[in-house]
DNA sequence: AATGAATGAGCCTTCATTCAT
DNA sequence: CATGAATGAAGGCTCATTCAT
């Protein structure tokens, strides 16, 4: 006697297609989608149940016979959005050998593969990376999330030391903070950039960005010489 | 018939000293200090005046006799520590030329006095770097001074090309936000990195992290070779 | 299109036996013990028809199917359960004559019928004797059936006066009050008396207590002289 | 910053005079009588804080600045009532010996202070005797209360049989419950006998019932010989 | 400057009840 | 008979803000 926790969990944070138009979709998910996108654009707290139920045209009790709590959507939605995101990013250097110019271009693809995710789950990123107004629980949750995407980061940057192709003396620790948030600041800039600002950023390519960052991410500003 | 505006806006952001103990300081200031403790370890939202006023010992009206509400609060805070932060890395490439290393140096010197004053306005910090739970117009204050940051860092490079340290066809823009991003990051996991965690990152020095992230920013992840 | 009503009312409010474990027993009558169960243990106001109706394994809808409302099946359970308990208690001194042992053996008696049945019925005489969370009409049901209870002590105390084996001058009325009350209050603490406290009165036998209220009943504090 | 506790804890319970009438009694102290009149009345479920602060004649959140919760509210009500209530129930069979019509009178007199509390705290008593609708932690604090009631009886016939003015061999406990359940029963049907029916109970002095329930108590049905 | 009582709009959540299938 | 999704009226509580003193 009540749901409240999806069969298939079908997918919630892709965002752009059909946009809660398609009525072949179900209650829940719509909900859910609304609800990301609102989390995402106006923040959580800014975010009433009842902007929700407003928008998805059903009842304040329709929410909670979905939903648990406002909390518990929450925590649902970026549950998925990591599982999501992790598998999104998942592949790292598979090659075992290769030129350094192989491994930019390894690092190049699993930007484009973030990025290219984020472009097509654009409110899941919002919550993730600027998750305003989340109560405690919801930003823990987050930060769960960022903590294990670095993770991943880190573990392509030690495996990579494994094959020769970086300096062992690295701080590997370090290095993944660095790079992780250049990653989630260039993201943040280049979806959310306030267009008001000269930020030319919101226009570039996800090909180009992950080129820029790759190399940026190796070379630094003296660049590949 | 009510101030609300410091004659003299005595400094807010610097946190550490006097920690509103020595009653010398007005109530005004002290309850400046009381709010950005709090804004930065529970967040703006989950802040509420009670706390601010039951932790100054003053009663609730009391607050609304120096503020006039608590976001214009939240904006003098920022306001203040806008100015602060600014003045504190203003200085950049002031070196008409040099060489290489001159110019790391100089970029260094740069994060060690940003390091160090983010050492010491942890608070201020922590609230222009997670401000969680602000809404819009206090966000919008937050996102400029950011902003304002990521603009000296853009100036120094474009000054350093001027002076040909650095290869003309940089992306400037772009590259400023990689550095900002970067910078960002590291301050947020230096300053709140959750010691729960594997993070050493709390325990390095300011010298020490300056000078990894000056490394990285010329060298990559190849490093000075 | 809805019964609503049961064809035979089967008897509900003998709880211990079945359980609602048989099926061979309907869903109707399943519901009234479930019901009745809860009432009794929580509380009317704090049972919730989803409880019900998750503990019988069907869905919300089922409920109003078979009862009007929330407010009719809980009627219906005092109305059943009125009947069984006055035809239980029904038979007073039938006896023309008798000496007065004999009269404080046929009240023992009456008690002892009461106390099997208050046993066997639990929850019916939870229900009626505690009530909790109960809203007017209800609560005016319980109140019609304790009254009905308290006129067939009282009968059976006017009978004795007739049959001269009572003094006449007595105040039938509170006399039948302070008796009715102490029968009450006796079950309920029989029945319900929290174990947590030094409560001994829960392990007597029926038999055992319907003596010690036929002696207090007839010669108070002093006892049988 | 926030009361919600009475300075001196003004007596509650006393719910005649005044009646919230005079406004020179205070804030806080009127919605505790407010409140346990509607308990008593409608019971505390039905009694919705709105209805309380409707009939103060002050806005919602006034409750919340006097008091944490509705809760909280009704638990100091009962904590309050019981102190009244032991008070001035408190004292028993004082004098050393006497005859068993002094032991008699001593328990009609300690009936009468009971009955008079009883009149002039209507509310408190309709709260603790029926308490419709209370939930857990409030009836509780009721069933303490009662409990509390009941020992002071207990205690008084330990005395009398270390007096040897009551058979030794009596069952203390039961006999206990026997009279408080007589008790209870007489003063609910007193004050909150549903004039509707025949009883001229409500109409009988405290004096007389009183007397009718010593009787009762040491004599049984065949009265005093 | 300060107090503290009061305000009231607003939010989350509950739950009895309905209804199309 | 039964399902389960949906409804919507409440109700408790929060908290920024006001105001008379």
């Amino acid at each position: 006697m009540q749901p409240r926790k999806a069969k298939q969990s079908k997918t919630v944070s892709n965002d752009q297609p059909a946009e809660h138009a398609g009525e072949e979709t179900d209650r829940r998910t719509q909900l859910l989608h609304i609800a990301l996108k609102r989390f995402a654009e106006q923040g959580y707290h800014q975010t009433k149940i009842s902007d929700i139920v407003v928008e998805a045209g059903v009842a304040q009790g329709t929410f909670y016979w979905h939903f648990k709590s406002k909390e518990a959507l929450a925590l649902e939605i970026i549950a998925t959005g990591r599982e999501q995101l992790l598998s999104a990013i998942g592949q790292g250097y598979r090659r075992d050998a290769g030129t350094l110019a192989d491994m930019v271009k390894a690092s190049e693809a699993l930007f484009v593969r973030l990025f290219d995710f984020a472009l097509e789950n654009r409110y899941l990123m919002g919550l993730l990376l600027i998750g305003s107004g989340v109560d405690e629980p919801v930003r823990q949750s987050i930060r769960e999330t960022r903590a294990a995407m670095e993770q991943a980061f880190r573990r392509n940057m030690e495996r990579a030391i494994e094959l020769n192709m970086l300096p062992g003396e690295l701080d590997v620790e370090l290095r993944a903070a660095l790079l992780m948030s250049m990653i989630e600041g260039v993201i943040t800039r280049w979806l959310f950039g306030s267009e008001g600002t000269h930020d030319h950023i919101t226009q570039i390519t996800a090909k180009r960005l992950a080129a820029e960052a790759a190399n940026f991410e190796f070379y630094g500003l003296l660049g590949q010489s």
